[in-house]
DNA sequence: GCCTGTGAAATCTTTCACAGCG
DNA sequence: CGCTGTGAAAGATTTCACAGGC
């Protein structure tokens, strides 16, 4: 009654939360296996690889719908593929980078963003005695122009990597001249950046999530 | 018939983990609260900061149930000693850190970690030259000599930030001698550290999760 | 009167189990 | 025969809605 156009290649019409939480970790691991000369992998061997079961795979797998082969298993180039695209990650994002502390300055060194699509434009700091320098080939900007240079650059996303006070302050200006997303290592929970997509990364708090791992795993032996 | 003994003070026995992932983030919130010097909070008003909604608050906190009021709230310091207990993190952690890249060494000033309880007791290293050097009062020691450090510092917690192709082996390494668990920023997944709970951040994943989040999210306006 | 705590309903997610294609 | 794709069951999580304590 209502079968969609269903274009070959396209991106499934509505993915489930849970498995689109998933797919960033089966990118990674099919770019792996692809890297070590496989062309397709069978369900249970990438769920052991991930520690997700096979039915779980299949089910998430299903969605992409043309790339499992029964008796042989999926075709991992085209899942390579469709992943990127249903990530959105097919294509390049203007990204820029806000805060040069500590964080910030591993992160402007870090290569796997650029791999992914991520393009770095620039860094952004409010310590004047860094501004005007350059970070691996990135010019560092002051703050004062981050508007302007948004605008003029089209930059899509912003990952801030600055002092907890400051991040609030930031994010809205940034939320105000209508950046796509943000990503957030500050350790704070932004408000006032209503319709903007936010991935929050906060470093102690995944260091609390293992302690309770930890002290919730009493496995036997 | 089955009541259990509930001793005041004592951690829920069972925390869902859709709920026990959600912990560090009230405990972040609260204690952001106590420092603005309020001393209970309602609801919907935590939900509100944190983007929950106010029934998903109440039936999480319920589970610690003895710090809600009707027509009050929750009490604040009360909620942040229960969760640090449920964490885990209401005492001290043993951590060492392993690998002095940019990321590593962004780590080791990071002051989060010991704000809630994770010592950091040293870093290891494979390049020799940065071995016998302090790094904010944390010696750098030698990666040969990480078995016995751990041991004879009954370190529980081991945090990766070594590049991909190294991650396996430390983790190895780690798991033999009976590490309790592994926070790997490492853009791997592991395997053969059957037992040892993993938690993994990779920021390129944290990166695809904002481009999806932003390409599905076709708002009206 | 206000806001928590919680049954019950609704929704979402995972697992089971097996038909059926390659 | 081996493995995918998928109905159906089981399980987990969230939301609704309101009784009831402060």
């Amino acid at each position: 009654m209502n079968s969609p156009p269903n274009n070959s290649h396209s991106v499934p019409a509505d993915i489930p939360a849970a498995t689109a939480s998933r797919l960033g970790l089966y990118l990674r691991e099919l770019q792996h296996l692809q890297r070590g000369g496989l062309t397709t992998v069978k369900s249970n061997i990438l769920g052991a690889r991930l520690g997700l079961s096979d039915s779980q795979i299949r089910r998430d797998l299903a969605l992409f719908g043309e790339f499992g082969k029964r008796g042989v298993g999926y075709d991992i180039s085209g899942l390579v593929a469709a992943l990127r695209r249903a990530l959105g990650t097919d294509g390049q994002w203007n990204t820029i980078l806000v805060g040069l502390g500590n964080l910030g300055s591993a992160l402007v060194r870090y290569r796997g963003f650029s791999q992914q699509g991520f393009q770095l434009l620039a860094v952004f700091e409010m310590d004047g005695s860094k501004v005007g320098s350059m970070v691996e080939s990135i010019p560092v900007l002051s703050i004062d122009g981050i508007e302007e240079f948004v605008i003029q650059n089209q930059v899509q996303l912003a990952i801030l990597a600055v002092p907890a006070n400051e991040a609030q302050a930031v994010a809205a200006r940034l939320a105000k001249i209508g950046i796509s997303g943000i990503l957030n290592f500050a350790p704070v929970s932004l408000s006032n950046v209503a319709g903007v997509p936010t991935v929050n990364v906060d470093l102690a708090i995944e260091l609390q999530r293992l302690a309770f791992a930890v002290v919730n795993t009493a496995k036997t032996s």
